[in-house]
RNA sequence: GCCGGGUUAGCUCAGCUGGUAGAGCAACCGCCUUGUAAGCGGUAGGUCGUCGGUUCGAGUCCGACACCCGGCACCA
C-alpha cells in the first residue's frame, strides 16, 4: 500500500489521509457543518472540486460562502453551466460554446439552430424556470478526464461544431476535462460545485440577450449570448438589483436632461448640443486645465480643422485610419438643381481625427535646437471621427469631440522624466476632480502598425520603465498589459475611470511615438551639430471633454463640486415681501463671482426646495420675512440630511466664494 | 458594422385579439403670501419616428429606412 498523504490545514494542523481521499471527505471528517458549507477546495492554492481526490501531500483550505470572491466565482460559473443545460433542454439543436463568470454574474454564448434564431428577452422567463428545475434536480457535477480525440468524436457526434473546434486548440499538455450533470455533458476546465442543488434557485436572474462573435472576432459567426447576474443568496441578488436601479439614476443622459446640460438629436448624431448649463461646466473645466497646463510648461496652439488628404497620406492616417475619417471634397457645390451637387473628381480634404500631424507641422517651422526641447505643445483640439453607429453612447462615445491634447517633442534621454511628470500631473488633476481610483493599462503593438519591431520594443520598454519609476505598475492601479491594443503609430499607457454602472472608460493616455516624427520629417539639431529625430509623446489627461464630463456627471450623480456647478446658489423667497432683498442678495453674490439665481415665483418653499434639490443646486439660500428684516439668509446646502443655518449676508458670500474657488486656486 | 429590443403630448409611460388617442408631471390661467423635497382648481397640448404595403378601416398587422437603448466588434 502507498503511504498516507500529509494534509496541512489553514489552522496549521496536519492530517494523514489515505490516497483517494477527497476534500469532501476531509470536510466531513472535520465536521458535518463544514461538510455542508464547503463549496470547493483550494489544494496547494489551486481551486478544485470537492470530489476530486487529492494526489499527494498538500496544503488544503476548504472554500465556503465566507470566501466570497472564490464562492461567487464558483457559483456564477455553475449558473452559466445550468443556463446552458436549461437552454439545450428547451431548445434542442442549440449548440453550446463558452460561458464564464463575469464581474457580477455570468453569460453563456449559444449558436441557436437556424430555424430557432437568436434568443430574445421574451425567452428569458422560460429559461429561468427551466434553470430552477435543473437546480432542483440536484444532479452531481462529475469531473471526467477525456482524451482530445474522445472529446472531438463526442461533440462531432452530437453536432457541437464549436466545442469540437475548440478542443483541438487546447494546449497539447493540458488535461482535458468534461463535467457531467445527469445526462448533460460539457467541456469545461472546472471546478464546479458538488451538485447543481448547491445553487440558490432564487439568487440569479437572467438580465439580457445580446449578440457576440465566436471567439471575439468580427469575421466569425454571430452567437447569441444570454447574460445573467448570480449570487450566493437572494438577499445579495436583491441588493444588486437595487444598486442597478440606483446606478440608472446616475446615468449621464438622464441627469444631462434633468439639469439641462446638453441634448443629442438625430440630425447631428454623435455630436453634442451643449446647453448654457452644460457649457458652464465645460468652460470651468477647460479654464482649470488651461491653468494646469500653463503652470507645467505647456504652450497652447490652435490648428486647422480641415487639411488636404495628401497631408493625411503623409502622416499615415489615410492608410491606417481612413475608415474613421470624414472626407470632404475641396469644391464649391453646384447650385444648379438639375446638375449633380458634386462633380466627384474634386481633390479631397479631411476633418482632423487627431491633432498630432498639425502639431508636427508647427514644430517643423524654423530650426529647433536640442536646447529647445522638450517642447510641450497643447491644444483643446476639436476632432471628428466617423465611429461605427453601434459604438455611439450618450456623450461618452461621440463623433465630434474636443481633446485636452498635447504633444511633447523631446530627446530620448528626456522621455522617462517627461512621462513621469505627466503621470504626476494626471494624478493631481484626477484627485482635484474627485477621482482617487483609476486603472492604468499598457496597450502594446497592434497588428496594423507603422515602424520597425525595434522601435516598438524600445517604445514599449520606455513606457514600462516610466510607469515603474512613477511607482504605478501595481495592483492598486489595476496595472496590466494589453497585447495588440496600441495605436497604429505607438504603444500607449491608458488611464481608465469607471462610470455609474461599473463600465470603465479610457480617459487619459500617453503614447511614445517615433514613427510620426520620421514620416513628417521632424528634426532638431543636436549637441553634435547633426540632425536628430525627436520622440513625440501624445498625451491627454481628460481625454475628451465630452467623455470626461459624462463620467464627472455619473461620478458625482450630478452633484458637481461648487466650482463646476452650473448654478452655485439659488436665492428662494418664502413671501413676496422679501423679493427686493432677495434680488439684492443675488446681485451681491454675482458681484463676488458666484453663479446665483433668484426664485421669486409664487410657490410654496417646499416646492422650491424640492425643485432646486432635483436640479442639484449646491446651495439654497432661503429668505423669508425674518431674514429680510435681519439681512441674513437661511443657508441650506444640498443634501437630504443637510442642516440649514441662518448666517449674515457677508458670511454667506465669503463661504460661497471659498467653496466656488477651483481646487488649484485655493490657498495651501 | 453585427445580434436583440425600442420610438405614442415638453418629460415618464398606458393603449388587449385592427374600429381616426389616455394618465401623471411640466406648461398656461385662476385662487392661495406660503418657513425647508410636490398647496388647490381649471385650460390647452399629439398628422402615434419616416416612407411604403395589407385592409372598408392601421398607434395596433407586414416591409424598408432612420434614430435610440443593451451587448458584440471598434475606440478617447
Amino acid at each position: 500500500m502507498t503511504k498516507p498523504f500529509q494534509i496541512r490545514l489553514p489552522d496549521g494542523s496536519v492530517r494523514e489521509v489515505e490516497p483517494g481521499t477527497t476534500p469532501a471527505d476531509i470536510a466531513a471528517a472535520i465536521g458535518p457543518g463544514l461538510a455542508k458549507a464547503a463549496l470547493a477546495a483550494r489544494v496547494n492554492g489551486e481551486l478544485r472540486d470537492l470530489t476530486r481526490p487529492i494526489e499527494g501531500d498538500a496544503e488544503l483550505a476548504l472554500v465556503t460562502a465566507r470566501d466570497e470572491k472564490d464562492a461567487l466565482e464558483l457559483v456564477r460559473h455553475d449558473y452559466a453551466h445550468v443556463l446552458a443545460e436549461a437552454v439545450q433542454n428547451l431548445f434542442p439543436g442549440t449548440q453550446i460554446t463558452f460561458g464564464p463568470a463575469t464581474e457580477d454574474g455570468f453569460y453563456y454564448d449559444f449558436a441557436p439552430s437556424p430555424e430557432r434564431g437568436p434568443f430574445t428577452d421574451e425567452d428569458l422567463p422560460a429559461i429561468e424556470a427551466e434553470m430552477r428545475r435543473v437546480i432542483s434536480q440536484d444532479a452531481p457535477l462529475v469531473r471526467e478526464v477525456w482524451t482530445r480525440d474522445e472529446v472531438r468524436a463526442f461533440f462531432e457526434k452530437t453536432g457541437e461544431r464549436f466545442k469540437a473546434e475548440w478542443v483541438m486548440e487546447l494546449p497539447e499538455h493540458e488535461t482535458i476535462t468534461m463535467y457531467r450533470s445527469g445526462e448533460w455533458v460539457d467541456l469545461c476546465r472546472g471546478p464546479h460545485l458538488a451538485s447543481t442543488g448547491k445553487l440558490d434557485p432564487n439568487a440569479f436572474k437572467l438580465t439580457r440577450v445580446s449578440g457576440a462573435y465566436w471567439r471575439g472576432d468580427q469575421k466569425n459567426a454571430m452567437l447569441s449570448r444570454i447574460y445573467g447576474t448570480g449570487w450566493l443568496n437572494k438577499k445579495q441578488l436583491d441588493s444588486h438589483l437595487v444598486r442597478l436601479e440606483e446606478a440608472a439614476k446616475r446615468d449621464h443622459r438622464r441627469i444631462g436632461a434633468e439639469m439641462d446640460l446638453f441634448h443629442l438629436q438625430s440630425e447631428a448624431q454623435g455630436s453634442v448640443f451643449w446647453h448654457p448649463n452644460g457649457y458652464i461646466v465645460w468652460r470651468a473645466l477647460e479654464a482649470y486645465m488651461r491653468r494646469r497646463l500653463d503652470a507645467t510648461g505647456y504652450r497652447e496652439v490652435r490648428t486647422p480643422q480641415l487639411m488636404d488628404a495628401r497631408q493625411w497620406e503623409q502622416s499615415g492616417h489615410w492608410g491606417k485610419y481612413r475608415e474613421n475619417m470624414f472626407v470632404v471634397p475641396d469644391e464649391i457645390p453646384s447650385t444648379d438643381d438639375e446638375a449633380p451637387i458634386l462633380s466627384g473628381d474634386a481633390d479631397l480634404m479631411a476633418l482632423k481625427p487627431m491633432n498630432c500631424p498639425a502639431h508636427v507641422l508647427i514644430f517643423r517651422q524654423g530650426i529647433k535646437s536640442y536646447r529647445d526641447l522638450p517642447i510641450r505643445m497643447a491644444e483643446f483640439g476639436c476632432c471628428h471621427r466617423n465611429e461605427p453607429h453601434g459604438a455611439l453612447h450618450g456623450i461618452m462615445r461621440v463623433r465630434q469631440f474636443t481633446q485636452d491634447d498635447a504633444h511633447i517633442f523631446c530627446r530620448e534621454d528626456q522621455l522617462i522624466d517627461e512621462i513621469r511628470e505627466f503621470c504626476d500631473l494626471l494624478d493631481s488633476v484626477y484627485r482635484d476632480l474627485g477621482f482617487d481610483n483609476y486603472a492604468i493599462k499598457l496597450a502594446l503593438r497592434p497588428d496594423q502598425r507603422f515602424g520597425s519591431d525595434a522601435d516598438w520594443d524600445k517604445a514599449e520598454q520606455i513606457l514600462r520603465e516610466a510607469v515603474h519609476a512613477a511607482g504605478r505598475d501595481t495592483e492598486d492601479y489595476g496595472w496590466e498589459e494589453l497585447p495588440g491594443e496600441g495605436a497604429f503609430y505607438a504603444p500607449k499607457l491608458e488611464f481608465h475611470l469607471r462610470d455609474a454602472i461599473g463600465r470603465t472608460w479610457q480617459v487619459g493616455t500617453i503614447q511614445a511615438d517615433t514613427v510620426l516624427p520620421e514620416r513628417l520629417d521632424a528634426s532638431y539639431v543636436g549637441e553634435d551639430g547633426q540632425r536628430h529625430r525627436p520622440v513625440m509623446l501624445h498625451r491627454a489627461i481628460l481625454g475628451t471633454f465630452e467623455r470626461f464630463i459624462g463620467i464627472l456627471i455619473e461620478h458625482h450623480a450630478g452633484r458637481f463640486p461648487a466650482w463646476l456647478a452650473p448654478v452655485q446658489a439659488v436665492v428662494a423667497t418664502i413671501v413676496s415681501d422679501a423679493d427686493d432683498y432677495a434680488e439684492e442678495v443675488v446681485r451681491t453674490l454675482r458681484a463676488a463671482g458666484i453663479r446665483a439665481e433668484a426664485d421669486l415665483r409664487n410657490e410654496k418653499i417646499n416646492y422650491k426646495v424640492r425643485e432646486h434639490s432635483l436640479k442639484k443646486v449646491p446651495n439654497l439660500l432661503v429668505i423669508g420675512k425674518r431674514e429680510a428684516e435681519e439681512r441674513t439668509v437661511a443657508l441650506r446646502p444640498l443634501g437630504v440630511d443637510a442642516r440649514q443655518e441662518v448666517v449674515s449676508l457677508d458670511a454667506v458670500v465669503a463661504r460661497l466664494v471659498a467653496e466656488a474657488t477651483p481646487p488649484d486656486l485655493r490657498p495651501n
